[in-house]
DNA sequence: TGTACATCAGTGAACGCGCGTTCACTGATGTAC
DNA sequence: TGTACATCAGTGAACGCGCGTTCACTGATGTAC
């Protein structure tokens, strides 16, 4: 059966969109331009009207991920004026619960070969984890200056801390292919991290 | 020029090591049959003298890796009658001294398409990094009994945080290349997961 | 409103390539006599 | 100590397969007149 005929665009974010669900779902080495083509519901040869070549579509899927993550942090932000520390939460809370999506760029940058000259892939994502790094410690600092957040720490070493909450989780979810309750896990871990950075009740410092 | 001929048992270790190796150093993608049989010098059908097929390569790659962390492990509980809190720190920086091969880990849980029926493969990395956690979760106890680490806390959920510890570290040393220096900058982590987890002084709870 | 044409997304056959694996053969090493 | 033989690690040609990609063609959609 012929797949109706749509435009580009379309097909473009339908492309990008079913690269990135395979990753995530399967894998990188799952990653086939078949497959692709499969879910969308055109041929192989098909992608080619949209794509130039394979790494194209990967780019885009990264591309996908990074304006995904984007709007995150600005939904985290959302309603603004709150506490530091309840923006942590949310966004803590918010990366567990898509922890489905987000497990796809650990499974790129473990998995590709990037040696082999892909330097634009790479920059790509360090710019989308420094990206979220940063914004991490920009919220620390603000609680510091708040006093919600105790000051004698590096902002930047509190932000790994963060990002080092939600790893394991990615990590054994993984492994235990949905089968351990890896959010509930990773949440008892919470405490302990407000332990590590709040500031002490009655302390200005 | 042809090989000298060695011993199974000899050229069995070289190939697990070799396939650690590749997978370490340039990762999945790149490792081919071909790959492993130039690095231990004898030509690509040669493997099959040692063994059965490629899957068979991971698997006693995997099992190298789960003896070296057996290893490791006991190294840090050496000499005995340590502190818990002094033994957690010289373990954390051994793992930062050989993120080099830790990052194989990552590189094969993140890559490999473990829907597709690897059952064993996955239950043995399963298998590798619970025990990790376990053995941090006994010396979590009994820094509890100690009294140097605080009671009031999951000794689970502290395991985990020591490994939130280590997995970012390897995730950006893989994505910048060596070129951050990710070992200070995990180490300026390590004060954060001290206040989350000591005692405070002169509190016996 | 109807016709002619340009545009362009979708198709399927064909390709070259790299990969994992097999297999008959070679030749070095160690053992039996 | 020397010879005959069994064992077994290493070799290279050959294979089948899946994959990414090309290309001439089809036919639907929208536009010009």
């Amino acid at each position: 059966m012929r797949a109706s005929k749509q435009r580009t665009e379309i097909r473009q974010e339908q492309i990008a969109q079913s690269t990135l669900d395979i990753i995530a779902e399967q894998g990188m080495p799952a990653l086939s331009v078949a497959a692709v083509a499969q879910r969308v519901g055109i041929v192989p040869s098909g992608l080619y009207r949209h794509y130039r070549d394979k790494e194209a579509l990967i780019d885009a899927a990264l591309d996908a991920i990074a304006s995904r993550h984007t709007a995150g942090l600005k939904a985290a932000d959302q309603p603004p004026n709150r506490d530091a520390v309840d923006r942590l939460e949310r966004l803590f809370i918010d990366h567990l619960e898509m922890i489905t999506a987000s497990v796809a760029i650990p499974r790129i940058v473990f998995s590709r070969d990037i040696h082999a000259g892909h330097h634009g892939r790479r920059a790509k994502l360090l710019k989308i984890v420094n990206g979220f790094l940063d914004h991490i410690a920009a919220i620390i600092v603000q609680g510091q200056r708040e006093g919600c957040l105790r000051r004698d720490m590096e902002p930047a070493a509190a932000a790994r801390l963060f990002f080092g909450l939600i790893q394991p989780a990615a990590f054994l979810w993984n492994l235990s292919d949905g089968m351990m309750d890896v959010k509930t896990q990773a949440k008892a871990a919470w405490p302990l991290f407000l332990r590590a950075t709040k500031a002490e009740k009655g302390t200005t410092r």
